[in-house]
Parts: structure tokens; C-alpha cells; sequence
DNA sequence: CCGGTGATGGACT
DNA sequence: GTCCATCACCGGA
């Protein structure tokens, strides 16, 4: 069983092949989780929201593993994290993208954009959208039956896991290799180093490491 | 398939 | 004022 009050770069690839469902408007949307990211706890991470200390905004990373730390990013986007670790510790599993398994039918009329099924959960905004995940949901708990949000674990650990830097952490926080996802799944977002825009910084990342580099 | 760019608002320095 | 854990769309190859 996968233990949530771990540091989040050990929870993160045990979350791939897990289950995320929303019942929202009393219909249920599921996506397998195919792409996720680590952000470590308060102090030793500057790619994570919680470096600087507790704000009211990340209030829910400090509180216990096990919930969902939803933010709202570039002025139209949200995003869905699994919190991790001890309580004050601010750990979190950036849900990247997911495969729609269940209310292909919903998810499509919520990403009208979508050409196909393939690009319903195709990266963090694009998930979130066809969950109907917003702003009301942060801070909700994730392992009870019957809530709004339910994170069902994998009855397998993957055995196969890509790994590599995070795509939007630039700055040292592009130094660690907590992009985890599962290869060969065409859900899986296109890798998109950070500052990758006419920066030649970003260009010699590795983009598929052996799973025995952590 | 690929790279470049505008949209858009809130958190934080 | 600056920086985003991003996406959709456009044009070129």
C-alpha cells in the first residue's frame, strides 16, 4: 500500500496508474494518472510553492497527506496536487496528465478544445478541466469513499517508470529529476523543459532516465 | 510535427 | 512590477 506521509518524490511514481475521480453534478469522471511531478517539503525545494514558508494560498500543503492542494495559475488554469508527508512538512504530487477511463462523454463536453480522447487529460490544466476540478475543491480529501475527489491506488507499482527534470522549474529547482511518468503512454504530456524558449540552458536534459538513477 | 506567442489574474517581493 | 508547476492557436516545414 502506497503511504502518503512519505516525501513526495517517493510517493510520486507510485501514484502513476492510479485511479482520480470526480463527481461533480452527480457524474463521475475518471482518469488513470499517467505524468506526475514531486514538489519537497518547505525549505529545500525552490520549485515548490511552499519554499518560503506557509502563505494562505498554500495553507493546504502544510496540512496532512492525503488531500488535494488545487491553485489557479496564469490567470485561466488550475492545477491538482496529492499532498505528501507529515503534517507542516508541504509536500506535494503535481498531477500532470491521465488517461479519461470513465465519462469520456462529460470530460469532452468540459474540453470542447480536445480532438481526441488522447488530449482530454494531455497535461495538468487539461486534466483538472475535464475532471471539473476548480478552486472549491482545494484542500478536499482524497482517500474517503463517497467525496468528491477519490484517489484509488494502483494494484501494481508500475515497473517501468520515465523520469526527468520538471517541466515548468527553472533555476535550481530544474536540478532535481521528479518528473515521473509512465513511458510509451501517449497521455503523457510533450516534455517541455523550463526556460526551453531560446535558452540553450535547458537543451542537454536527459528526457528518459533508467528508473535505478533514484 | 514543430516552435513561437498572446491571453489573463493573482500571489508575492 | 514581476513571475508564473499552462493552453490554444497560428504559421511554417
Amino acid at each position: 500500500m502506497v503511504d502518503l506521509t512519505q516525501a513526495a518524490h517517493v510517493v510520486a511514481p507510485q501514484l502513476l496508474g492510479a485511479l482520480l475521480s470526480s463527481r461533480v453534478g452527480g457524474q463521475t469522471v475518471t482518469a488513470r494518472i499517467t505524468e506526475v511531478e514531486a514538489y519537497a517539503a518547505v525549505g529545500i525545494d525552490p520549485g515548490s510553492h511552499a519554499f518560503r514558508g506557509q502563505t494562505p494560498r498554500t495553507s493546504v500543503m502544510f496540512g496532512p497527506a492525503g488531500h488535494a492542494y488545487v491553485y489557479f495559475t496564469y490567470g485561466m488554469h488550475w492545477c491538482c496536487n496529492v499532498v505528501t508527508g507529515e503534517v507542516g512538512e508541504a509536500g506535494a504530487v503535481l498531477i500532470r496528465a491521465g488517461e479519461i477511463t470513465e465519462g469520456l462523454a462529460l470530460a469532452h463536453s468540459r474540453r470542447v478544445a480536445a480532438r481526441g480522447d488522447r488530449e482530454l487529460a494531455q497535461g495538468p490544466a487539461r486534466l483538472t478541466q475535464a475532471l471539473g476540478i476548480d478552486g472549491e475543491l482545494n484542500g478536499t480529501a482524497l482517500l474517503q469513499e463517497g467525496g468528491v475527489l477519490t484517489l484509488r491506488m494502483p494494484e501494481q507499482a508500475a515497473t517501468k517508470v520515465g523520469v526527468s527534470a520538471r517541466t515548468g522549474v527553472g533555476g535550481a529547482g530544474a536540478l532535481t529529476p521528479w518528473r515521473f511518468f509512465l513511458p510509451d503512454e501517449p497521455t503523457v504530456s510533450r516534455y517541455r523543459p523550463a526556460k526551453a524558449r531560446g535558452s540553450r540552458l535547458a537543451k542537454g536534459y536527459v528526457q528518459n532516465l533508467d528508473s535505478e538513477l533514484w
